[in-house]
DNA sequence: CAGTGGTCTAGACCACGTC
DNA sequence: ACGTGGTCTAGACCACTGC
């Protein structure tokens, strides 16, 4: 996160620092409570306001979660209020359904140029890939195909994903120690070709989104790279500008 | 900004809402310097450190500027850093190039029902309406229809839009008054329609990224509805997921 | 009730920009 | 040298949660 001018470094920095290596560490789970500011204050040998305004960035980087009166956890994807917290789709309607995934298939490969760069792989890399579609109301309105480093997820499968009540970013963490802390996507608008239009029951070269997402994980690696298209008819892509 | 439950408001906030009213009141322009935090304590009988909590929200919501060394200032659409805060279109080679805005035409309409809704007006109420385009290295890629309030932008005219200089909210603030804080977008992929391809040199039917926006001044009050037609042949909606 | 995060204060010192 | 925001500390008290 932090490109730092090596000249200096504030304290409450240095200790976000050790904050995120222990969390990439494993030292507490997602989900998990992490100890009280002032057991860290004591641990780190600062005072406690030197610990909160780490947590506080981290906080506000959805890498912890406050809670209070009860502690800090570590973030999860396995959350109500973090189900599909990159899913920016929402209907035209506003009344808010909620997303069914449906698993297609699941099989290795070696990384083309494409999935290389955009998983800073070496082509020929082995990789995963996963399609998939998502449904609101019974209907399919994205169709997904999902590009994994294959050596982190060699295990994965489609048996995995048929538990419905996990959502995609839920499994990876829960089975792979792999949490997702950020993403970028670039949005453009493109016609339907056959396989797609037949997934989601529009005409061939109907106007679709298609959304290309890369996810990270701790220290800004690339762990995900998903292309999905987006049937915007009754739905549509929502995003705040601050 | 803040939908608190009134049981309990902390004073930082308060003094919050004193600077944002402040800031509504016009007490300091866009671009202007603020008092410094020891003079704002002072004058709120606060400490330093609580005026500190309440800007640095302000400042995380784009509303203040701080400057080291130098003191905080009122943000502002007339600066490099934020001339084109709230465009998301980046070309797809990564080089970027500045946009240009070329203002087409500017009437004067009554509001349609969809207008209305937008920005928050009676059906029939006087708006203002502008359409223009915006070329990237010579190309047009982007053609905005622009929808405004006509009670608060009566002066409005294509004169004015022709500095090519400034960009649109550069326009509205100095000339106006009225800065945008804060926008929403609601993204879709549509067809081209004959009016759109032509401008866009596209052939009709071609897939385009409908981009509808609506802009909030102080007090969450709507203040431009727009909607974009985005080319995504050389350039991509970029965003990035927190 | 005890323990947690959340607020508020006051004072010391640091880094940056300007004169 | 001076004034600004930025950091760090220490301690008091408030609000929420759960026992």
């Amino acid at each position: 996160m932090s490109s730092e001018s090596p000249t200096y470094s504030p304290l409450y920095r240095q200790i976000k620092s050790l904050l995120v290596q222990a969390l990439e560490a494993g030292e507490w789970r997602p989900g998990e409570l992490i100890p009280s500011e002032m057991e860290l204050a004591t641990r780190f040998n600062v005072s406690q306001g030197t610990v909160r305004k780490a947590i506080d960035e981290l906080a506000a980087e959805n890498l912890l979660l406050r809670r209070q009166g009860k502690g800090t956890f570590v973030a999860t994807h396995n959350d109500p209020r973090a189900f599909f917290r990159f899913l920016r789709l929402v209907p035209l309607s506003g009344i808010i359904e909620p997303a069914r995934s449906v698993p297609l298939e699941c099989w290795r490969a070696k990384a083309g140029p494409e999935a290389a760069r955009a998983l800073e792989l070496k082509v020929g890399e082995p990789i995963v890939i996963v399609r998939r579609v998502l449904e609101f109301a019974g209907k399919a309105v994205v169709a997904d195909e999902i590009y994994l480093p294959g050596e982190t997820f060699a295990g994965l499968n489609l048996e995995m994903m048929k538990d419905a009540q996990d959502s995609f970013y839920t499994l990876l963490e829960s089975r792979f120690g792999v949490r997702m802390i950020r993403a970028v996507e670039r949005v453009r608008a493109v016609a339907a070709d056959r396989a797609s239009a037949e997934i989601l029951h529009v005409a061939e070269g109907s106007p679709l989104l298609s959304v290309e997402r890369i996810s990270y994980t701790y220290g800004d690696k690339p762990m995900e790279w998903r292309r999905g298209l987006y049937l915007t008819q009754d739905h549509c892509y929502l995003n705040e500008l601050g």
